[in-house]
DNA sequence: CTATCATTTAGATGAACGTCGAACCACCCG
DNA sequence: CGGGTGGTTCGACGTTCATCTAAATGATAG
């Protein structure tokens, strides 16, 4: 059946391991593990997800106001809360209302997971 | 309506502009882009796609065959080649046949873009 | 050439998703 | 207190998606 029973490279070094690849390519997620960055992976799998995000992200102040994204979209307003709502439940983005607006906010290390996983691949 | 109508940072120095921020946070993704870039990510925003992904990027010689990657899932034949469609018509793997079997493996300019677009987002 | 093994395609089904309209809640202002 | 504006929640509808079974294709071995 297998061609190929995994090798295995000699885990000595950690030399030209460390460097080469991204975790993804560094050895088999976990069906686990695999689950959890799909959900996290599924939140930004949509282009007004990527622009929201975006849009809060290089925002002035690190901060929008819901006010100022829908405006960009062709979309009606539930619309534009359900997507938030799915980044929030990702914990991709924070927010809180201050008075009549309710704002948003980027969470970076949550992000910065997703560019974990792929980065640090040998181009 | 607009609370701030994007006070656009003095596009001058490129110092602490360019260390900042990830793509996606360094000024607003366009339309287009973001349909592109969401056809990649959901593409792997899949446990099981997510997880060939990472199988064949972590096989000894880079390469993977399908019968490597089959019996790691309780899923049918044609589905696991379903999954292995959907990530090589997004670019992400590349496969060849061999005699009896085909082999996969990671291309790694475009899953490098994935990272790329959420990486060097400050932490 | 035929048998067999591995992969792909086609069609069907049930679940998940994106979108909308309407109802609802929270805050500001007369 | 009551009206108005900004956002969210709810229920519904159509589409997309993951998965299966069954069948077709392709390649190798005898």
């Amino acid at each position: 059946m297998t061609a190929a029973t995994l090798p295995l490279v000699p885990k000595s070094k950690d030399a030209q391991d460390a460097v080469c690849c991204a975790p993804i390519a560094r050895q088999p997620l976990g069906e686990g593990e695999a689950a959890e960055l799909a959900v996290l992976l599924k939140a930004v799998a949509d282009p007004v997800r990527l622009r929201l995000l975006s849009m809060i992200g290089s925002h002035a102040g690190g901060e929008a106001c819901v006010c100022d994204l829908t405006d960009a979209f062709d979309l009606t307003a539930p619309t534009i809360s359900h997507h938030l709502k799915v980044l929030r439940t990702a914990g991709l983005i924070g927010s809180e209302r201050r008075g009549t607006w309710v704002y948003y906010w980027i969470v970076p290390e949550q992000v910065a997971r997703l560019g974990a996983l792929f980065t640090p691949l040998a181009v």
